[in-house]
DNA sequence: TATATAATTAGATATACATTAAATTAGATA
DNA sequence: TATCTAATTTAATGTATATCTAATTATATA
């Protein structure tokens, strides 16, 4: 449900130590000890506190050694808030829901695919964004369940950062994910937006 | 403190309860029974979250005889996403917290007062819209107690929504409340975003 | 004034969750 | 292997808060 989605991101920033935690991440990335002692607060805090961060996906996080390092992940936090703020105004409400017109479709299939296929760049646009990843998700079988590690294949043939839009997949309710098993979401789903109850 | 009221944004919109009312208010306004109807809650636990709602002005209302209505503000809805990423991203770090261009202050002034001093607009660009604050701001005594009525009218000299206007001053740390009294933060907390600690 | 409707407040309860100390795990190095 | 450091997990505790019922307040109307 997408509702619960953006709950769980407003409740991943509802809280100042976790802020904090993402301010000084906004100089770089930190480990977790010196978190710790910039923040006063204990170890396992910062480690509790780095899992709701993650479970948003709203850091990254980088193992040297026996130290782990945390950064932002920019791309998801401005990703959630949009979301949010697109939830909240229904953007254009049935406007939105409608199907988007077939001659708009083409053109953005058109520009953001070249002709081998591939995806030139993610579409920062937002309805321009769920036409490409329609347009990619149509290749999948309904039904089949795909690991992992198939879908990371799948999605490499249109563009590099797999993982980026692996996720994307998983929050515009294109795909659902279950132990690491993925699966098409039956296509009345991916109408965007009228999840109001 | 800054961190505190993105905060408190984020808790409000952090319940599957609350986002359920603002999702109904996309639609129009709506009285509280009704609400309570929809949400298969009760009367008082509406009250409840449209008190949370109130306080970070994510929603109006409107009493009509006996019956409250309320509505969505946009307008704060949406102040307050921006100024979460901007304070966790820091948009620009240095750049923002150094003083700005004197000609670009010049200009932006010059484009957004009017020749009899009022405000044409508030500038929906972030810089441009402190830059005309703290134009406005800086026309008020440091140390001085005002009361609401008195900012009020203040305001009112320069623009008609001086609801709107007064809340942004809190918010942007202009000043500060207290018991319906108004006062000017010192100038060094209007330096915007390096509060990380 | 009495009655009706909508909203709020007060009080009670249950759940969610932030935090810590203690124990454990992961990885590196002597 | 023993030791060191960083991180995580576990268990316990206290605080915050979402929800309800019952009582109260606000406004309108017969």
């Amino acid at each position: 449900m997408q509702l619960e989605k953006i709950v769980n991101y407003h409740k991943a920033l509802a809280d100042p130590t976790r802020l904090r935690i993402l301010l000084l991440l906004s100089e770089g990335e930190m480990n977790g000890q010196t978190l710790a002692e910039k923040l006063n607060i204990s170890q396992p805090t910062v480690t509790h506190h780095a899992a709701k961060l993650r479970e948003e996906a709203l850091i990254t996080e980088r193992r040297e050694k026996n130290t782990v390092y945390f950064a932002q992940n920019r791309y998801f936090i401005q990703q959630h808030a949009e979301a949010s703020l697109h939830l909240i105004f229904k953007e254009g409400g049935k406007e939105m829901s409608e199907p988007v017109n077939e001659n708009v479709k083409a053109a953005v299939i058109r520009n953001f695919f070249a002709k081998d296929g591939r995806l030139r760049q993610i579409p920062a646009q937002y309805k321009k964004k769920l036409i490409a990843f329609e347009h990619m998700i149509e290749q999948l079988e309904p039904g089949r369940k795909y690991p992992e590690k198939e879908i990371n294949e799948f999605i490499k043939q249109y563009h590099d950062d797999f993982a980026t839009i692996r996720r994307e997949f998983i929050m515009h309710q294109f795909m659902y994910r279950e132990d690491e098993i993925y699966e098409l979401n039956p296509r009345e789903l991916w109408t965007h937006w009228e999840n109001v109850k």
